[in-house]
DNA sequence: TCTGGGGTCCTAGGACCC
DNA sequence: TCTGGGGTCCTAGGACCC
């Protein structure tokens, strides 16, 4: 808590679909909602106008179907707002070394550290002149908060929202804070929300009316004293730039529940190499490998094994997440798959791990072939037992992959191709960029039943024209996002 | 047509080691 | 023969955030 509001914190308003509705002339000043399409998709992000039906983040799609029949739906692009984002983090680089990003759209900055602001007015003006740049630079609008401290720095944040600046006075916190809900402090979410709803503790001056000890009692020490300190208006933490990824992980949601157990031990497959060209992209390895199963009823259960050393090798990680889904009961369907990577390293570190591996591998070829007595040995029996079976195995299966990594792809292309429809539907869904060579850029607005409807027009254009084509019409193409302020340093165009 | 995808942090128990 | 004590690693699950 420091005694001049230097921490900002930005959340750009409604990012996804003020993207969206940027790119988008015709969408301007409509319903817009961004989020998965297909049968079990959720709100990703609603605009100002369609949040007046009720539709907000992580709700089901076919919810705000029904809030919102005549709003625009559509699918995510997120290189295209990584690409915006980008630009946005350069402009917050500009005032502060110290810039903690937290998601795509939101980040802190400590305008101290960066030398452009001491008091509360230079910390406003600084606010005030990034709004505008942002504005100027990528041609949507953000919220900003400034205050002493993080936490307050959100919440001011919020109040500002949508296209506003809050500054919360070094000194106001407890008077401010006090009346609200206990579910504005960053950490309460819906279950500890309600924990202490039955404890009789609903608003912030009840958090601090009650105390740390009856806090720690009813929340445990960590999140009862941290929850006693925030709520006092206390918090010292420190905006960190560079935080090291801790995990990488995949999933898939299916859009029919998943029964045969070869095609959920393909898709896991198929997972666990996405998951290892991520890993890779990010220059990691790691040591811990992590199966997700979600369940038809919706139940969620992970398994885990972690190996001797660290790896990014792609047959190590497939064959490990294929062991750990043998460990799971899948009758009655599933709906979720993921594969995740943790126990993070270095790609430097990597390589003396993998000579590690290497020579392991080498050993256990010629020692005696036991894979078949590992399985029902189970990882979550005896810890021992545990993690002989989960690294010996690892290194018996990389033995042998790296002939079967060529012939995998086969059988999993005939099993489970995607049918024609799906490609169709990927190439051409809604809110995807085209472009026609009579008719120019434009994007898709819906397509079925052997067509696809695009609408003709830029960011910078007025709104445009609607027209038909055959889903294969060869004049028609996938196009790349058209940046969205003419003559702004950096594109946003993606590659 | 109920409920995405990518993360972080915390807790708790058992194994294991000294 | 009664019953230690702490620290670390691993696994599983849950809350929370955007």
């Amino acid at each position: 808590m420091r005694a001049a509001p230097t921490i900002l914190h930005l959340d750009m308003d409604a990012f996804f679909a003020a993207a969206e509705q940027a790119s988008k002339p015709s969408l301007r000043g409509k319903p817009v909602v961004v989020g998965g399409l297909g049968p079990r998709g959720v709100v990703a992000t609603a605009s100002y106008e369609a949040r007046r039906f009720g539709v907000h983040s992580a709700m089901p799609m076919a919810q705000a179907r029904r809030l919102a029949p005549n709003a625009a739906y559509l699918v995510p692009r997120f290189a295209f707002y990584r690409a915006i984002s980008g630009q946005v983090m350069e402009l917050l680089g500009r005032l502060s070394p110290l810039v903690e990003p937290l998601s795509l759209d939101e980040a802190f900055v400590d305008l101290e550290a960066g030398g452009v602001a001491d008091d509360g007015a230079s910390a406003r003006a600084a606010g005030e002149r990034l709004r505008r740049d942002i504005l100027a630079t990528t041609g949507l609008t953000g919220s900003v908060g400034l205050a002493g401290s993080k936490m307050l720095a959100k919440i001011a944040s919020e109040e500002a929202k949508p296209d506003g600046l809050v500054l919360i006075e070094p000194g106001t916190e407890r008077e401010l804070l006090g009346p609200r809900s206990v579910r504005i402090i960053p950490g309460v979410g819906p279950a500890t929300g309600e924990h202490l709803r039955r404890a009789g503790i609903t608003t912030v001056t009840d958090v601090v009316e009650a105390g740390e000890d009856e806090l720690v009692r009813l929340l445990g020490k960590s999140h009862g004293a941290s929850l006693y300190l925030l709520a006092l208006g206390h918090d010292d933490r420190p905006v960190v730039a560079e935080r090291d990824a801790k995990s990488v992980s995949v999933e898939d949601t299916f859009d029919v529940d998943l029964h045969d157990r070869l095609r959920i031990r393909l898709e896991v497959e198929r997972l666990a190499e996405r998951c290892v060209t991520r890993l890779r992209g990010s220059g990691h390895s790691g040591r811990t490998i992590v199966l997700k199963v979600r369940r038809y009823d919706f139940s969620t259960l992970t398994r885990s094994e972690t190996l001797r050393g660290p790896t990014d090798d792609p047959v190590v990680v497939r064959e490990a997440a294929a062991r750990l889904l043998d460990l799971v009961d899948t009758t009655g369907g599933v709906r979720l798959l993921g594969v995740g990577v943790s126990g993070l390293a270095d790609y430097t570190q990597e390589d003396l791990f993998a000579q590690a591996e290497a020579e392991a591998r080498a050993e256990a070829r010629t020692a005696a072939p036991s894979e078949t007595d590992a399985p029902d040995g189970a990882a979550g029996e005896a810890g021992g037992a545990g993690e002989a079976a989960g690294a010996s195995p690892a290194v018996v299966a990389a033995a042998g992959g790296a002939a079967s990594s060529a012939a995998a792809p086969s059988p999993a292309a005939a099993d489970a191709p995607p049918t024609a429809t799906e490609g169709v539907e990927r190439r051409w869904a809604p809110g995807l960029d085209v472009r026609h060579v009579v008719h120019g850029h434009g994007w898709v607005q819906g397509s079925g039943v052997g067509r696809v409807t695009v609408r003709f027009e830029e960011p910078t254009s007025a709104p445009g024209r609607v027209r038909t084509f055959a889903v294969d019409d060869p004049e028609l193409e996938p196009a790349d996002p058209l940046p969205l302020v003419p003559g702004a340093t950096g594109t946003t165009g993606v590659a």
